[in-house]
DNA sequence: TTGTATGCGTTATCAC
DNA sequence: GTGATAACGCATACAA
């Protein structure tokens, strides 16, 4: 069932139904309401690919994250699906894995289906900060269609990113933790992203303002998992560490589940502090402090940035930012 | 850059182009290098939208999902996504919440994109059993191109399900409870989709083969957040129950809470058992116990079907079904 | 082995 | 208001 069909039955041109699948007012109401007729009768819609290859747009946005099974990256995904299908755009997702390459050859797949614009989430698409080539890909990527960053700052013409501030909020919390007394805090990260390096950023800064040194043996690179962060601080049985800040609930929960095995109390031995806000914050026990990244605001604003740009608007800000919230719970005493 | 540019740069027509960029083995090697050269000088890529109105295909797939921030989900959706890149397949992703007539809507929606199939993750899917009409809108979709239920079994022409035995998991835990004495067994759920009804049936017929009542007053449906499932039970101080099975982690989780607000001991005083071996079960203390209803294989299944589908294989099985494994950790005691 | 011509189903630009 | 017709960029049947 196509256009000509419909204009056949109806005894009209097909340029008559595309006028009236269109919403044209330059149709008379008898008209109209006749071509209607016989489009709900028949339950007609237009073929997308031809209006691809006419309007060059299927009105899709191209979403990439590394990970769609990590808490953060989903809820993310499902607030950008939300605000672009309220705006009439569909989503083509692409699941990249953190390999460099692999995300340079994802960000092509999804280019080569024509998508209006594309959404990188997380900070593991802005590069580990050796070298400004790292994020080529993306600039070259915005050559064909704007490109959105979420939770990572690239610059770039037709590249635009919005962020949370991580560094401050672990600036924060880093400052509570000493304020409390806390002598050697622990810093555990699985990455070097861009947000990963920010809020190492945070942490030292809190460190030398308050006179401390930052030691690189507080500072942990691991895999963010539950057990495998409990067992690795087991290991380090000669560490003495009073408190701990991760970039991820994972770790964070790990350190809990140290705190356990090795008898400490939380929080008066060891205080931990997690990251993202996620459920395994709550599920844990006792429950996590932990940092909410604000998801819901980054991707409602990147939305928006979406829309405006393919309106053809210029926005004046192209990176966006706005401040974490600390979430008070049974694991610090500040 | 588009067929006729680069014929026109490499001498020849845009048949010649068109069989070099498809692999066809009747070109010659000498102009196939030629065009080749070109195409790679000028990065040319066929415009999909031009191949999809030809073709009638655009090698996607639609996947829907009731909520993408819950973690089984997330974790299917990292499964199929992967598999069906890996045979050349793009994933357009609906997120449609639980509503009935939201999901008829974002399946027509997918619809309208050409999707070449369709695959719906999560048995709310699949209704709620009060009517064999509840689903009628999944064989609508059916008429168009082939659907694919994960986790929910849909009879109809064209649709196919891969589903893991959650009812004989079900029956097994709640037998194995019964065995090690215990006596007043929760069932919590936050749904009647099918899935949760097959956990049910497969709790009472445990119950019934050992000759012990089915007891309404046991069987809690409530919202799966974690906090929500302490607060109700500790409403029901009179319940006296020994045990908790429940149809997902969080729930589970929230008994656990409930446990260390009442000051009960797990696994002595209150066996609890949870459901899809999310990271949950792992974050919280003591670890959970959980059914694992093999995510993976069934969306490895699923791919496969899909394909073989597509390729116009008739396939021997509609309705492919795997063994759910039970994860003991520490809140049983079996 | 290569080229020509046509169809795919729209939208949009003209005439009328 | 309405209709004829030209793009849009490709794949492919058919000719050469």
């Amino acid at each position: 069932m196509n256009i000509y069909d419909i204009a056949k039955m109806a005894g009209v041109s097909i340029a008559t139904v595309s006028r009236v699948v269109n919403g044209s007012d330059k149709v008379s109401e008898k008209t109209k309401r006749r071509v209607m007729e016989v489009i709900e009768k028949e339950g007609y819609t237009p073929n997308v690919f031809a209006q691809g290859l006419g309007l060059n747009t299927m009105h899709t946005a191209g979403i990439l994250v590394p990970d769609i099974s990590d808490l953060y990256m989903s809820s993310a995904i499902s607030f950008l699906e939300e605000g672009l299908r309220n705006h009439g755009y569909n989503c083509i997702l692409g699941c990249s894995g953190f390999r460099q390459e692999s995300m340079a050859q994802h960000v092509q797949m999804l280019l080569s289906k024509k998508i209006d614009g594309l959404i990188l989430v997380g900070s593991a698409y802005a590069g580990n900060g050796a070298s400004e080539r790292e994020t080529d890909y993306i600039r070259e990527a915005a050559a064909q269609v704007p490109v959105f960053v979420i939770n990572g700052a690239v610059q770039g013409e037709n590249v635009f990113s919005a962020v949370c501030g991580d560094r401050e909020a672990m600036r924060e919390v880093t400052r509570a933790l000493l304020r409390r007394g806390r002598k050697r805090i622990l810093f555990l990260t699985d990455s070097e992203s861009y947000s990963a390096r920010e809020k190492m950023a945070g942490y030292e800064e809190a460190l030398t303002e308050a006179g401390r040194p930052v030691l690189g043996e507080l500072k942990l690179k691991l895999r963010n998992r539950i057990h495998a962060t409990r067992d690795l601080l087991l290991q380090y049985r000669n560490l003495d560490f009073d408190a701990v800040v991760a970039t991820d609930d994972g770790m964070a929960v790990g350190a809990v589940k140290y705190a356990a095995a090795r008898g400490l109390s939380i929080p008066e031995d060891l205080n931990i502090v997690g990251y993202n806000n996620s459920s395994l914050a709550v599920a844990c026990e006792p429950e996590l402090t932990s940092i909410d990244n604000r998801t819901e605001e980054i991707c409602r604003e990147t939305v928006d940035l979406f829309m405006r740009t393919l309106r053809g608007e210029t926005v004046p800000e192209k990176h966006f930012s706005v401040s974490c919230r600390i979430v008070k719970r049974n694991t610090t005493d500040f």
